[in-house]
DNA sequence: CCCGCCTCCGAAATCGTTTACGGAGCATTC
DNA sequence: GAATGCTCCGTAAACGATTTCGGAGGCGGG
């Protein structure tokens, strides 16, 4: 049932019919709700292919997956990500399409996706600093908004980003309030923006109470739990070994609470551990009252927040670029105390 | 730079140089050449919304994913299972949609799909015992693919699946023939099929020894950390502690060890345990040498496979329903060994 | 020489919508 | 009573490709 068939039952043109679905003013309200009658009792539904060849627009926004062999975007983070925005998505009538590519296709992938007119618009995910992708993104002119931020673009963006900075800088404060002074930070890979800024958040704070940062006591690495078990078990063998943690990722606090309980020690009373929970929906932090302290903010809320900024971008095109910085929570747990006397 | 404006700089009709870049054979190689040139030259690349609209096909397929506050499909394996099926489809010129819809629109979302033609085909993920997913997409005639299988499906259809039974029966087999006798099944949501499956292949296992099942062994629930500690602590408390675990996922698998260790046990020595490994990008088992004893299935071979048969599904319409159905391997690593004597 | 076949190309319809333009009918205004 | 404006609807041209149908020209065969 097309539109040509649906109005010729109604003997009205196509063009009425149209309009009448459409909520165009130029038709009389009897006929409209004849017409809407009518293309429910038919099951029309427009042809998504036809509209978008008419009206010059996708419908449709893009998310572009670098598939790397380093798992850096394939990350827990992403589905929950994917969820958020895609409520926006589907509540806005638009299509969201992934297209996962090889590392070195991304730029062209944003090309093609943009000459061929299959998107709109298109996330960008894990920045990196200085990230490339967003002068090319520029050059195109195709609408974008990222997820996270990159130190060093030149040129103003739209993005989504939580406080890094001050998350872990807050973090780090009320792990010296507790009278810790051998804060280890278990960070993510520190090209990427979120790591740089969360470490500087860290450092800040140290700097601020007048203690020098121990290059022993930092490691960066992909978030996984065996990374944060080694980077603990090695913070957990030094001379001076760290009596606090700051892990970036739920499941590198995870290792680290390994780690402790491994040594018979227990977190909470003996070693202190903060982390950064993005709320996952499969790896929450406790039930009802949360395992380990942390700096919380929704990664799910992230990219519903992205979406939102997105499809505003492309309808109004021309305004300024939007940003939006989240603070995130801090929770208390039972991963945190004041530090053993020694 | 369109179709027309194209023909009009080379002096042809648009016909020819649709034909040209399409491979026809009716056109001459060396004006063949001639348009090819010019194409790259100009950067030219067809308008898929035209396409589309032209040929009547979507060029895309759909991933339904059912927004359910209860996080199921919004799983671990969700992000790796997709990278494997984008994979396959970038490279066949589709374009990958996911629709996030709430729990009970996934019905109206397929019809929706179907009717505006925005899809090709779907592939249907997380199958229920009985799921009433796949009478609808016959009845609607959109092509589909499960990842999984749905038992009670009174039509046959198209799916890929790994042979979860078996891989449970050998798992548990296996420690058996290590001496054990009180297994702990920690199982998944077991209104999802697999999860049934598993747990069959573990009472075939034991049935076949002439072990009888307790029930006071068994769990079933989401595959999260916090279940399978809760599991573990459990079976561990019980007058005849398990001896060894079974888990369906890493996250469980986890959760496990966290309860044998915070009792001062060792796994592999004290208590054994065998995961159902899925192979996800970022939750390793282990980087050399695998930290758990496994049953393992790569779920984003999984993803490419389910692709590739779905794409063959649409291009060839009327063909016999298709199956395919993975043996996982059961890899050895550091959590299993002998019973301990009592 | 004519017929038929093959090669190569073009005109025009088609896909199913949106939308610019115009026009009929009626009421209002001066 | 003519001009103007408003309401409501239709004609036809887009959008940018594919595809059906057919035709011009060259070549070989009878």
């Amino acid at each position: 049932m097309n539109l040509k068939e649906l109005s010729a039952k109604l003997g009205l043109s196509p063009t009425t019919v149209s309009r009448a679905l459409n909520g165009y003013p130029e038709v009389n309200e009897v006929t409209r709700d004849r017409v809407v009658a009518a293309a429910k009792r038919y099951n029309y539904r427009p042809n998504s292919r036809a509209i978008r060849l008419a009206t010059g627009r996708a419908l449709a926004v893009g998310h572009v997956i670098p598939l790397k062999t380093r798992s850096e975007i394939m990350n827990p983070i992403f589905s929950d990500f994917i969820a958020g925005a895609g409520e926006i998505y589907s509540r806005a009538g638009y299509d969201m399409v992934l297209s996962v590519v090889a590392d070195d296709e991304e730029e062209d992938t944003y090309r093609e996706l943009t000459s061929r007119g299959s998107v709109d618009g298109v996330i960008v995910h894990a920045p990196k600093t200085n990230d490339p992708r967003i002068k090319v993104l520029r050059d195109i002119g195709l609408p974008f908004v990222v997820h996270g931020r990159a130190t060093g673009a030149e040129l103003d963006y739209n993005w989504v980003d939580v406080n890094n900075r001050r998350a872990f800088q807050r973090a780090t404060e009320f792990l010296l309030d507790l009278g810790h002074r051998r804060i280890a930070l278990v960070n993510g890979p520190e090209h990427m923006d979120f790591a740089v800024r969360r470490r500087t958040g860290y450092l800040d704070a140290l700097a601020a109470r007048g203690i020098s940062a121990d290059p022993g006591l930092m490691t960066t690495a992909e978030m996984t739990e065996i990374n944060g078990h080694r980077a603990a078990e090695k913070a957990l063998d030094l001379a001076q070994p760290a009596t606090a943690f700051l892990a970036s990722a739920i499941l590198s606090g995870m290792g680290v609470r390994r780690a402790i309980e491994g040594r018979g020690l227990r977190m909470g009373r003996d070693v202190s551990v903060i982390i950064f929970d993005d709320d996952l929906s499969y790896l929450r932090n406790g039930e009802d009252l949360p395992i380990f302290t942390a700096t919380r903010s929704s990664v799910r809320e992230a990219g519903r927040l992205s979406a939102e900024m997105l499809l505003g971008v492309i309808n109004q095109p021309g305004a300024p670029p939007q940003h939006r910085l989240l603070e995130a929570e801090l929770i208390l747990g039972q991963s945190t105390g004041p530090a053993p006397l020694l």
